[in-house]
RNA sequence: GGUGAUGUAGCUCAGUCGGUUAGAGCGACGGAUUCAUAAUCCGUAGGUCGGUGGUUCAAGUCCACUCAUCACCA
């Protein structure tokens, strides 16, 4: 029976580029719609850029341009960005749309006759020079409870308090510098806590996960408080119909954009808006979002929604983050990585996707981008297993018959269990368990590989008596691999369109998976996926580095200057003299890490550094490499440090140990970089 | 600080209702193979399941405490 399910993501806010953490969940959503679409289902994927608020406004006037101008170039990147890795929205909008104008007024209008908006007078801190009101995160001073200095003014990042911004000490506007001072005004409010009934019993009926229901619990312990939903002027918003100099607040027309996207796309398509947002409809409609913000999704939206008189999401699915090498993503080390810079190295997206893929399990939980591990899974299970089943059978089949698979296969065993698989397989998708999925189809990839190595076609090859056992070892071989790209179209819809091209086939949908592929003449194989170059990675993670890391000005230049030389053909010196194995055991060379890096009062070449080795501890070391690099540009840098070198008295001070660069007769000198993931004591051998 | 989650092999992860000797993939090591853009197949090693204490005939699994990491606290 066919499902009509309207999914969606959450909106991407128009003021950051797309970055890898965001596209877990646009991969993990696409995943889920196209697995549904191949089930024969009305799936509509709906997205939008999340245009309003504070931010925009302050960013576009920095940069001299209107908001509008703004959101859209923002628009352009961020649908290149989602195209790039095959996100295949049904429709991507903008809540800065007439649509959603109208959508949310709608909305507020009729929980206002409703009785959930009240008018309350509150005191914010306000920007006399900007004639602003600050929103938390553009005032910093100090942390009321422990005194830490450029703390912003929701929380302490020193020592995790939470306060309002008027407690601050000493406040500063970030926008202008001025001293905010308090003044009133009147604030719209929904009445959270009047829907607190019903959203007790909606939260625990089955549409939110187990943990993330746990969640709002533990925020019905604490009491629900009203939500301010008005913003004072000048804000880039929709003004509240019969409020003048009020704006609706960015969140309260965030999801909304949900509805409005749709009713773009619907109004386009021929689509009735009402048979999937009416109370009653019958359509499914799944969110996709990221666990912070569970809150908005799971309290506020289903509360404007039931009171709207609009239907309630049929769930709402919770992601957790993403970390990269196991830590948060740090500009500091490449790892803040964007999506445009990933497709600039020429990275195939479908290894992200099915890296992605490999990790996701449907939880809350965090998911690591481990990138050794990425090269290294990717490689093996896409084209050492996967790919290498066409790669290694096709060429017999045009070899020996023309291209053409065998009229029929005897001994349907093997094929019969990977068709058995699509059950399994399929649950697996639905409950967004795309490990579990993964695991099981790769574990088929296992089996075909053995079957091949069993049967051995290019021994039976050899042997004319055996041409049609080969024949059938062979077709029976592609079925495995036709059904391997069936299962994994979901997450490779690219490679998937390429076998079926290859295959000279229709578009795989999951019902094929019952029929067999035998009479049928095939394309010439051509290689379908190459290996992850490491070094490419390492590339992406170093253009992180350059792009987002604001490089103190007189650093590049002189660094430049010696890269300009660096490309001049090196001269040829002489190899020294040969040492053994022994002799270079020797010298301990260690992963170090730059902790400090200062310039040393009356030396032209040397600079003072502090080396984290990591469990060796810290060591104090004067490099001679200040016609290279500038201090504050080495700060945090991993490097090589001879360990073991014995420690020498310098006019300037101990030195213990040393550092390599390399050099040749042109002016410039380079420090070496490990690959990521060295640490810190790590041995060099 | 409060609340919640996580911690299993070198890496990434499974592990159902408490039940035999804790599993997989990758990596490492040894062998086989040469169809396959070194891919594949067979085998071996590798674990005090973060720690301590408890419940139980039996604990990776349940309970308490504790350490570490992460998130949330509107």
């Amino acid at each position: 029976m066919s499902r009509q399910i309207l999914v969606t993501s959450a909106l991407p806010y128009a003021n950051g580029s797309i970055h890898l953490g965001h596209l877990v969940e646009y991969i993990q959503t696409d995943i889920w719609v196209r697995f549904q679409k191949m089930r024969g289902h009305d799936c509509r994927y709906i997205c939008a850029d999340d245009t309003h608020g504070t931010a925009i406004m302050l960013r576009a006037e920095k940069e001299g341009i209107t908001p509008e101008t703004l959101i859209g170039r923002v628009w352009d990147e961020h649908t290149r960005d989602f195209a790039g890795f095959h996100i295949g929205f049904d429709h991507y909008y903008s809540t800065h749309s007439e649509e959603n104008r109208q959508l949310a007024s709608t909305i507020y209008l009729r929980l206002k006759k409703a009785g959930l908006i009240e008018i309350k007078t509150i005191a914010q801190l306000f920007d006399p020079v900007k004639n602003l009101f600050l929103p938390d995160r553009f005032i910093k001073g100090e942390c009321p409870k422990c005194g830490a200095a450029e703390q912003y003014g929701d929380n302490c990042e020193v020592c995790g308090a939470t306060y309002s911004p008027t407690e601050l000490k000493n406040p500063v506007s970030a926008v202008s510098g001025a001293t905010p001072v308090h003044k009133d005004s009147e604030h719209y409010f929904f009445k959270l806590s009047d829907c607190e009934a019903f959203l007790r019993e909606w939260t625990t009926s089955g549409s939110l996960q187990e943990e993330a229901a746990n969640k709002m619990q533990e925020w019905f312990a604490s009491g629900l408080n009203n939500w301010d939903i008005s913003r004072d002027a000048p804000y880039f918003g929709f003004e509240i119909p019969g409020a003048p100099g009020k704006y609706f607040y960015v969140w309260l027309d965030a999801p909304v954009g949900y509805m409005a996207s749709f009713a773009k796309y619907a109004a386009d398509n021929g689509l009735d808006f009402d048979a999937w947002w009416g109370a009653d409809s019958k359509a499914e409609l799944v969110h996709f979002i990221g666990k912070d913000i569970l809150y908005f999704h799971a309290l506020f939206w289903p509360a404007m929604l039931k009171y709207s008189g609009h239907r309630l999401p049929t769930a709402i699915y919770a992601h957790g983050f993403l970390t990269v090498n196991g830590q948060k993503m740090s500009k500091s080390r490449g790892t803040f990585i964007t999506a445009e810079s990933y497709l600039d190295q020429k990275l195939n997206p479908e290894w992200l996707r099915y890296y992605y893929a490999a990790k996701l399990n449907g939880s809350m939980e965090d998911i690591d981008l481990n990138l050794d591990d990425f090269v290294a899974r990717v490689n093996s299970d896409l084209v050492g297993k996967f790919i290498n089943i066409a790669s290694r059978t096709a060429g017999f089949i045009h070899k020996n018959f023309e291209g053409k698979l065998a009229d029929g296969v005897e001994n349907i065993e093997l094929i019969g269990s990977f068709q058995t698989a699509a059950g399994s397989i399929a649950t697996h998708y639905e409950a967004r368990d795309y490990a579990k999925a993964l695991r099981e189809i790769m574990a088929l990839a296992d089996r075909a590989n053995q079957y091949v190595a069993d049967e051995k076609p290019w021994e039976l090859a050899k042997k004319p008596e055996a041409v049609y056992r080969l024949h059938e070892v062979c077709t029976v071989a592609l079925n495995c691999f036709r059904l391997l790209t069936l299962y994994l179209k979901p997450v490779l819809p690219k490679l998937a369109e390429q076998v079926e091209a290859f295959l000279d086939i229709p578009p795989l949908a999951w019902d094929d998976s019952q029929s067999l592929f035998i009479r049928r003449r095939i394309n010439a194989y051509s290689h379908l996926m190459t290996r992850i170059d490491p070094a490419t990675i390492a590339a992406m993670v170093d253009a992180n580095k350059q792009n987002l890391e604001p490089a103190p000005a007189p650093a590049p230049v002189r660094h430049a200057e010696a890269q300009a030389h660096a490309a001049q053909p090196v001269a040829a010196a002489p190899v020294s003299e040969t040492i053994n194995i022994d002799d270079f055991a020797r010298i301990d060379l260690r992963i170090a890490r730059i902790a400090e890096a200062s310039h040393v009062e009356g030396a032209d070449k040397l600079l003072r550094l502090t080396l984290d080795v990591g469990p060796l501890g810290t060591r104090q070391v004067f490099a001679g490499i200040k016609s290279a690099y500038a201090p504050e540009a080495l700060v945090g840098r991993l490097t090589v440090m001879v360990a073991n070198l014995a420690p020498r008295k310098m006019k300037f001070g101990m030195s213990e140990g040393m550092v390599l660069a390399a050099s040749g007769d042109a002016p410039g000198l380079f420090i070496l970089s490990p690959d990521s993931g060295a640490q810190p004591g790590m041995k060099v051998k």
